[in-house]
DNA sequence: ACGTGCATTGCATACGGATGCAACATTGGT
DNA sequence: ACCAATGTTGCATCCGTATGCAATGCACGT
């Protein structure tokens, strides 16, 4: 009964010869105490129809010799796996490792795990979600902003619970948890506004992103109503901080700009540092102003205005989602849009002196 | 036969009315093509005994309908997940999330899937590991470098394949893939002797970490052996911008240092804007040096000399650790140390000019 | 003391695919 | 035309846990 079939994970059909050893079963914990395989079960099962003192028995026993109920298997006669798809693709912007990290713990607090599902872009993405239906996960979260058209999220969710973060559905009709980014936006516009600054640029980081296209109308939309200039708008072509960099080299060549948006803090970042390198004062020349609030946003170096994303409310909405059954496939998708914060530093805080 | 019996995320035993259709079995599918459930199987198992012909079919037959097999009734009928279990509990520091990217899409490219476990660092850490057992991984790759004490790593990967990355088991027997630690603190040594500076400063960031330890010893001995002297020895007590700064700021506050090797990217990256703050050119007065070679090194304001990790030689070192089962419990545990590269900066490009 | 009802427990089977074994088909050799 | 060897296929069973159902036990009321 010991080492007599297990494996361990060579692919070649090898045999180790040393190799795990076999894990016990709840059968064979049954067999030793003297009660039935469904006693042992419902002993692990909360709220399971067993006496209170048999079940202390059975844990007790069952610490002893080191049982633990095999999951997979629980997953197979209960179609439930308690695993969680989680769909990224851009680990660069340093705002989405700290939305994971909190994701992936506040899960794990409610007892899902998170399988990742790292999308990279050239690839076949059919190949790569396949696997999400192949592992029948509970639910996908999906964090990419940038990769997964309509069609593509729908297939993948298909019959499935799921939810996006940080972008709505185009398309598809799906749940969604997402920062008030016209809210962001506006209050950015009216920070602007009230330091003075009239003549303002605005930097997409993919235009054609969801987050961005929010941000950008809503942005605009508030500069003309203040009777500000937008005196320069472009697309960065990616979500980077040399992408910043070089939108605001661009922006100072074409000149007559006071204050600068960008999309995010990490164009945002790049872009304070081409602006120093160039001579410009920040925000004595130039006011300079992001969205997210990543961690560098608040390094002093860049001491970065910007509109914080409730990332912990984020969390706990989704999770809260998963948690009441409200994003089960066929339900009515909610798209939850949360207030975020702005959050005044040193790059809009000076009074207006422009050039 | 449709949707019957299917159920969604919700806990509280809830049904919900509409919910996922029930996916097709392999026998479902036999039956309606006319073979047996066992075809079907070998038509989606590669080097199974089956007529090429009628593997086609049933591939083909299988798209159309659009069947796809079962991974978990697969896992309990092999006992083999493809899942890897990757521990990890510091995304702050830049170096993990890009070493996690690229770890999960080369293990996905050999068909395997990143469960993450996000450890908390107050938690029950056994709770938080159990999963580990429960879910049958098949093996764990362990990336934090700061949490897990010895017996605890052993109890988690007991009886299962186990790689540490950029950390190597004290006491405990364990796989590991490692950037040569002493050789890059001694590359940053020389490179310090080149550039004519004499007072030198070391700061830690957890002093007890292995990696830390490593890159300490090899560095003040090489140091000694050049006959320049260790003005200063810090631990930042966390590998973090913010124990940079208040490292740099307290070897400035001594004084006589012209010359400062952080343990890691990040402590270097807030060393140098503190130094920057106080007035202090870098590398004019203080050359500073790094470890890692996070993104950030290489943007133009940081532009740091650090000695580069071979992350993506780490990262296939441990994917093919894990294809040709030598990591496979049981079998001698192997370190496998790995060259890294210096990366020469500004930070450290002008020659000597100390105070 | 007997009936009723609830709480426990075990039995049998389901979950969906993998695989040893036996049955069967095909090919080739003589 | 017969036998052996090889190649295919299906049958039956296993993987380890969950759960409907029936059986049992116990307490309580009259």
């Amino acid at each position: 009964m010991r080492a007599d079939r297990g494996h361990g994970l060579t692919r070649n059909g090898t045999i180790d010869e040393k190799s795990k050893r076999k894990p016990m079963t709840a059968r064979e914990l049954a067999r030793m105490i003297g009660v039935s395989q469904s006693a042992v079960s419902r002993a692990f099962t909360a709220g399971a129809s067993i006496a209170p003192d048999l079940r202390e028995r059975i844990l007790r026993f069952a610490e002893e010799v080191d049982y633990h109920p095999n999951a997979i298997a629980s997953m197979l006669s209960k179609s439930r796996t308690n695993i969680v798809g989680i769909v990224i693709s851009d680990m660069q912007n340093p705002f989405y490792p700290a939305l994971i990290e909190k994701l992936s713990r506040a899960l794990q607090r409610v007892g899902l795990q998170s399988l990742m599902f790292n999308i990279a872009k050239g690839a076949n993405l059919e190949e790569q979600l396949s696997a999400l239906r192949r592992y029948n996960v509970d639910a996908v979260i999906v964090i990419s902003a940038t990769i997964l058209s309509g069609p593509i999220l729908r297939w993948a969710t298909e019959d499935r619970a799921a939810i996006l973060i940080n972008r709505v559905a185009e398309d598809a009709e799906l749940n969604c948890v997402i920062c008030d980014n016209a809210e962001g936006a506006r209050a950015i516009a009216d920070h602007f506004h009230d330091i003075g600054r009239h003549r303002i640029a605005y930097v997409a980081g993919l235009a054609h992103t969801t987050t961005n296209r929010e941000r950008q109308n809503a942005f605009i939309t508030r500069i003309a109503e203040h009777g500000m200039t937008l005196s320069a708008l472009i697309d960065g072509g990616e979500y980077s901080y040399y992408a910043g960099r070089k939108a605001a080299t661009e922006i100072l060549a074409r000149g007559g700009t006071d204050a600068i948006f960008f999309a995010n803090d990490i164009l945002a970042v790049g872009g304070i540092d081409a602006l120093h390198e160039n001579g410009i004062n920040v925000p004595e020349d130039i006011a300079v102003a992001g969205f997210d609030d990543i961690a560098i946003a608040g390094w002093p170096h860049y001491d970065l205005t910007t509109f914080r994303q409730p990332v912990e409310t984020i969390v706990d909405v989704a999770v809260g989602m998963l948690e009441d059954g409200s994003c089960a496939p066929g339900k009515p998708p909610h798209v939850r849009r949360l207030s975020g914060e702005l959050i005044i530093r040193r790059s809009t805080l000076v009074p207006s002196s422009a050039t």
